[in-house]
DNA sequence: TGCTTTTCATTCAAAAACGATCAAAATCAA
DNA sequence: TTGATTTTGATCGTTTTTGAATGAAAAGCA
């Protein structure tokens, strides 16, 4: 083995701070000093060459990260509330994925879990109107669609009127949606009209239409309506919907998962 | 082993250590001597070559590979290069920006400084196919219209057909492009044809064009042409530019600025 | 506010790495 | 073999990088 304290070339050295930086947001000179067994002088030089290069901002005894951290607010999602009902939902719905299909997938946390299990299969074609699906799949996975459309920042999706002009050209074998809320009598409901907009034209482009909704959504009613029940196929959702709803949903032509 | 008595051909030599380095990313002159039992002349004259054939970079005490994963350091090398005109480039660029104008931001290193820039203001409509762009615009700044379209992975861009749905539904004040090469002769290319069909796209739908390249790019010539230079209005470049480009493409009707 | 501690920027010298050059060694062609 | 050519290793002056030292600036605290 070569493991022993071996001198490190600066270019690579930089690229470890860039990385400890970038993990905690912050570090502190001291601290990158310990780690990387150089003179404080040098941490700074580097430190000065990486916010040259735009990827470090330095402050007062340490620097932050300038890059953007749109992954790891994903990661902060994992830790939310319902993110194990929301991971069970996510990996029934990967279940019913082909060979081949193309799906598209709505913004939301149970899609984004989805969108990080499907990095593996470039035999897909995964259309999205959400920024942070899409960048679960910017490394690798499969091909990748944008919808385009102005930029909602509250829910980082593309809305609007502009969005339709690249779905009116793409059909999806099958359409997996989120919702703010759902309930029997006003159907499926969400924030923002431009939003609705969106998921009910996708709702007409797709062979197959899945909602994802955990069931704390469950008797919500929100601002925008954009889907009635009979253009859902399919329900995932947990074990905590009451019977009565599903049975209710069942009447209406549904099929209702619950894991 | 037995290779050890055995002295190495150098192309053989230079194979394994473009291995070596490719491995690692990174390798030391040193170790190269090392393992290889020739001395560091030899190493430094190896990766000269390997340098030109466009295996590895040369850094201060060893090489890094220019072969290794395509995503990360294709984009860092082009982030770090040349940075400081880089940025410089961009400061001018957002220095032509007025209130309320509606601008458009290439893929490219260079305009992702420029959206960086952008994050303080909110008098701006920003339209990009760059899915970093849009990422460094995600949180806070100006309204942010994406193009949508085919996700292109190596340069994080949106491409394609399927992108001109929504650019044709927009008109911009400034078109902030950018180039993998320019030259006086062939105009302007760029290595993906789909990238090429949405930057010629953006160049009709802007009211000026305003191409951001630092002089790196000059007299270089990739695949595919997206523009001719009389479409374009404007030139950022660096001082690295020679005089005398400078000066036939002013005979043109450009306006070329260098800082 | 004034004082202490920490952090910073600058300077300097030592060490490491570099490029250029040249002579020795190896290779090749006849 | 001999002579020409290429490759290699050693040397030397130059450049780059690094760590320590110093005073200035910023942050913490009473």
């Amino acid at each position: 083995m070569i493991s022993e304290a071996y001198p490190v070339l600066a270019p690579q050295r930089r690229e470890q701070i860039r990385k400890v930086v970038k993990q905690g947001g912050i570090a502190r000179v001291e601290d990158l000093r310990k780690n990387l067994k150089v003179s404080v002088a040098t941490i700074r030089r580097d430190l000065e060459i990486l916010e040259e290069e735009g990827k470090v901002r330095r402050v007062h005894g340490g620097a932050v990260s300038m890059e953007s951290r749109l992954e790891e607010s994903v990661f902060d999602d994992k830790t939310s509330l319902a993110s194990k009902e929301k991971i069970r939902i996510a990996e029934e719905a990967y279940s019913m994925i082909g060979t081949e299909e193309s799906i598209f997938l709505d913004g939301g946390s149970t899609t984004l879990f989805l969108a990080r299990m499907l990095t593996g299969r470039n035999d897909l074609t995964v259309v999205t109107n959400s920024l942070r699906a899409a960048s679960e799949l910017a490394e690798k996975g499969p091909r990748v669609i944008l919808t385009g459309g102005e930029l909602r920042r509250l829910s980082q999706t593309m809305v609007g009127p502009l969005s339709s002009a690249v779905l009116n050209q793409v059909r999806v074998d099958k359409a997996f949606m989120g919702t703010m809320g759902f309930c029997l009598m006003n159907g499926l409901t969400t924030t923002d009209p431009n939003e609705a907009f969106v998921k009910s034209l996708v709702a007409e482009h797709a062979r197959q239409v899945i909602l994802l909704a955990d069931s704390s959504k469950a008797e919500k009613v929100s601002f925008a309506r954009f889907s009635e029940w009979k253009q859902i196929d399919l329900l995932i959702s947990d074990d905590g919907l009451t019977e009565v709803l599903a049975k209710s949903l069942r009447k209406l032509g549904l099929v209702v998962r619950l894991c």
